[in-house]
DNA sequence: AAAAAAT
């Protein structure tokens, strides 16, 4: 599933506002009709706000540079004019033989590499046109296979491309259309040079298709580098998180934050979270304890082999595990249909990174919860993300049971020193103030009330509402307030 | 400081 699966015929009547502009449905837009064919058959009529403005200005041939938060159905606001851009292509069809890559769809994760795969040959179905995906961590063999047989969209990361390109195994010499997408995913990755390299190898007669989280200096750095004073579409206000989503933070000390995830999806019968951790070291350690805990878990980070990965991602998405612990590789991009629940078992070292992380609950209008963990020292990145999410987020505290808190605790995290003791700064070590964890709680966490209408493609087993066994958060609301919220800060960070 | 991506 991708972004492009924005169940529009079913959510938009449900969880979406009204659209007051009347806006046209894909008939009117003017697809060919093999892709609306497809279109249909996937059940959208009506196309989200993003994919109204990108199709009339890609399908006329300019450049776009498009600010689009996830779940917005981007993907489909880029595949769908494509491929009607390359028709008439296919309906020469004169040598079906060794045709060119005419479209180069460039992504910074092999995940959504595969995954707008996945959405593009959902849309070309109909059509002759041919799509491929090249991306590292598999063999190398069957891609050169598919790409001498001829594709003419390619979907790739730059690493695996630019093997590829060496090894002459791909013509991009005929690329005609050209998509970065999360491009500002592929800068802070470094890809900068990569890219440099594999757009060298492109005509410079193409449309440059570039779409991004932000429009920070550096995108707009890329855009004039190699766009052509493209159109600027902005849907989402950047930055922003959805609406749908109820954030709230608890603070928890470190070496209970295992125990509190375990009570969060146990007590609740959450069945579907993506657990965020900020190492894989951790991601691994955490999905291996929650499993002794009783938790059905896996990891997925970037250490794991690529078959590990795509194996824990499918049991995901079957509903096979109840909690997908991950790193930011599954930050950005992935689209699970309906995941419920995110949480945050440590805080993003930046603030993007939460919004990018909490986007992949409360898709497509649907609701969502995102919780967060975090430590007092880790209460400054809180406050960082309020800033850049423009809204206070809850505080509540989190109670757990003391004997599920002991049972739960390894003796590993009890022994370690949390906090580096003072690197010659004349600081005595303070040890932070630890939130009171006790037997007893106020007010359940409850996952937010309004039910998605659409069920998420994974059926969820039924939630066992086993309220008050233990994870409670009480504690009112605290509004955010920017001087006494750092006032318990430890020494060290 | 961490993670991702060609091998």
């Amino acid at each position: 599933m991708t972004d492009s699966d924005i169940p529009q015929a079913v959510d938009a009547a449900v969880a979406a506002p009204a659209v007051q502009s009347p806006s046209p449905s894909f008939d009117e837009i003017g697809l060919h009709s093999l892709i609306l064919q497809a279109v249909k058959q996937t059940g959208y009529t009506v196309p989200t706000p993003i994919q109204a403005q990108a199709l009339p200005e890609v399908m006329a041939g300019r450049d776009v540079m498009g600010a689009a938060q996830t779940g917005t159905g981007k993907t489909a606001a880029f595949t769908l004019p494509i491929l009607h851009r390359l028709m008439p292509l296919a309906n020469a069809s004169a040598s079906p033989a060794r045709h060119p890559v005419r479209a180069l769809i460039l992504t910074p994760t092999r995940e959504l590499a595969d995954q707008v795969f996945e959405s593009v040959k959902r849309y070309s179905l109909y059509t002759p046109l041919r799509s491929a995906v090249v991306f590292g961590g598999v063999d190398i063999g069957p891609q050169k296979d598919a790409l001498r047989q001829g594709c003419e969209v390619l979907i790739a990361t730059p690493g695996r491309l630019l093997d590829h390109l060496s090894q002459n195994t791909v013509n991009l010499s005929q690329v005609g259309i050209l998509v970065l997408d999360e491009a500002d995913r592929m800068l802070d990755m470094g890809f900068l040079p990569d890219l440099d390299r594999i757009i060298r190898a492109l005509p410079a007669q193409r449309q440059t298709l570039l779409f991004s989280a932000t429009f920070s200096a550096e995108i707009r750095k890329l855009a004039r580098t190699y766009q052509k004073t493209p159109v600027e579409l902005e849907v989402a206000k950047r930055n922003a998180t959805a609406d749908t989503v109820t954030q709230i933070a608890y603070p928890v000390a470190e070496e209970d934050k295992r125990a509190a995830v375990v009570h969060l999806v146990k007590s609740k019968g959450l069945n579907q979270v993506i657990v965020f951790s900020n190492t894989k070291i951790g991601t691994s350690r955490l999905a291996r304890q929650l499993e002794r805990d009783g938790v059905k878990a896996e990891s997925i980070h970037g250490d794991k082999s690529q078959a590990d990965r795509m194996k824990a991602l499918d049991a995901f998405k079957a509903g096979e595990l109840e909690v997908l612990v991950a790193t930011d590789v599954a930050a950005r991009g992935l689209d699970v249909a309906g995941v419920p629940c995110v949480i945050n078992y440590d805080l993003p070292y930046s603030a993007e990174d939460y919004v990018h992380r909490i986007g992949r609950t409360g898709r497509a209008g649907a609701s969502g919860d995102a919780i967060s963990l975090y430590t007092p020292a880790q209460e400054k990145l809180l406050i960082e993300v309020e800033k850049l999410i423009k809204r206070p987020i809850e505080r509540g505290q989190l109670m757990v049971p003391k004997r599920d808190l002991d049972s739960s605790r390894g003796s590993s995290a009890r022994s370690l020193p949390a906090h580096d003791r003072g690197r010659g700064r004349g600081k005595a070590y303070v040890e932070p103030p630890k939130p009171v964890i006790d037997e007893f709680f106020l007010k359940p966490y409850e996952p937010s009330a309004s039910a998605p209408s659409k069920p998420a493609a994974v059926k969820p087993t039924a939630p066992n509402r086993k309220a008050g066994l233990g994870v409670l958060l009480g504690a009112a609301p605290k509004p955010v307030d920017k001087d006494t919220a750092n006032s318990g800060e430890p020494v060290g960070n």
